[in-house]
DNA sequence: TTGATAAATGTAACCCTATAACATATCAAC
DNA sequence: GTTGATATGTTATAGGGTTACATTTATCAA
């Protein structure tokens, strides 16, 4: 299982390796990887959180890198249209993507308590959600699964948390 | 299966039942089914499909019924907590519940064409992403499962429509 | 290398979604 | 009936996202 995002880890590295990595795919795939989508991603990575787009921008604006919505937006758009991020549609947020290049489904633990969100794998074409499309003959293009519950951390420091 | 959503049904039928059934719910629950919340219910039930809350404000404005926008929020409030409707989060709209009353786990199929949206049954703690959270310590108390893609009717129209 | 085309950025204005805060009214139960 | 809780009315504002258009930068072929 795959699962990342409750563990410490090597933080500087795994940015630097998912930068390069993003580096190699847009260079393969002809896409450009500007100054503002990749510090739009590294500011992602960085803090390893779902962070809103406005937070975003705000830190873009203070580097001189741009001031208007659009800016922070585009940039987003980008980064989630080729895999490097993902929107939270829970949080209204935004979050670097855990393992980029590759083609897949993310689903996400998002803690109540301390927002701290995981990626895990999801696989919406099997289990119930599929079984479901397939009998009502509806197609599956694209899914969004979000869990919302309690961290390993802050289920602990909760009264009665299963 | 009980997914509905995507065939024809008798509709009056299915507005007026269900507002009998929250009725009852709502009686035997003590719950204050108040003029505001049952006329939400009602357009969203008569509408049958997803639709956003200034939206729905708009027909209540009309109707003499509230004009800001609190008024529909807070009914939708009640009607999400109590299970009779649900938030479809990728659209920032609002549906009726096609089970009212029963303790569930909503997921929906979204037709990204025509917007119908119909509601299936999820298990979350089951399949992959039970398993993820089982894995991490994480603790799942609530789930959005939301996919898109093409509708029968839509698919039959599209080119290249799996 | 230059010229044409497409892609990306800068910027202003605006729209949609949602909540905070506080006053008022209504209900439920003793 | 009085009281405490619940629901509504209203103003203002916060937060998230897009449209539209001008300008610049990259790509690529001639």
């Amino acid at each position: 299982m795959d699962t990342i995002g409750f563990e410490a880890h090597d933080h500087k590295g795994c940015v630097r390796d998912a930068i390069a990595a993003v580096e190699t795919h847009c260079a393969e795939h002809k896409l450009q990887f500007t100054p503002v989508r990749r510090r739009v991603l590294e500011i992602l990575l960085s803090e390893h959180r779902a962070m809103g787009a406005y937070e975003i921008l705000d830190i873009l604006r203070d580097e001189g890198l741009g001031s208007q919505p659009p800016v922070v937006y585009r940039a987003l758009d980008f980064l989630v249209t080729h895999g490097f991020a993902h929107k939270i549609e829970r949080l209204n947020a935004f979050i670097a993507c855990t393992h980029p290049g590759q083609n897949h489904t993310p689903a996400f633990l998002i803690c109540r308590q301390c927002d701290a969100v995981a990626e895990a794998h999801a696989e919406p074409s099997k289990g119930m959600l599929g079984r479901a499309a397939a009998d009502t003959g509806f197609v599956i293009e694209q899914a969004v699964v979000e869990a919302m519950g309690l961290c390993p951390k802050c289920c602990k420091g909760a009264a009665n948390c299963a």
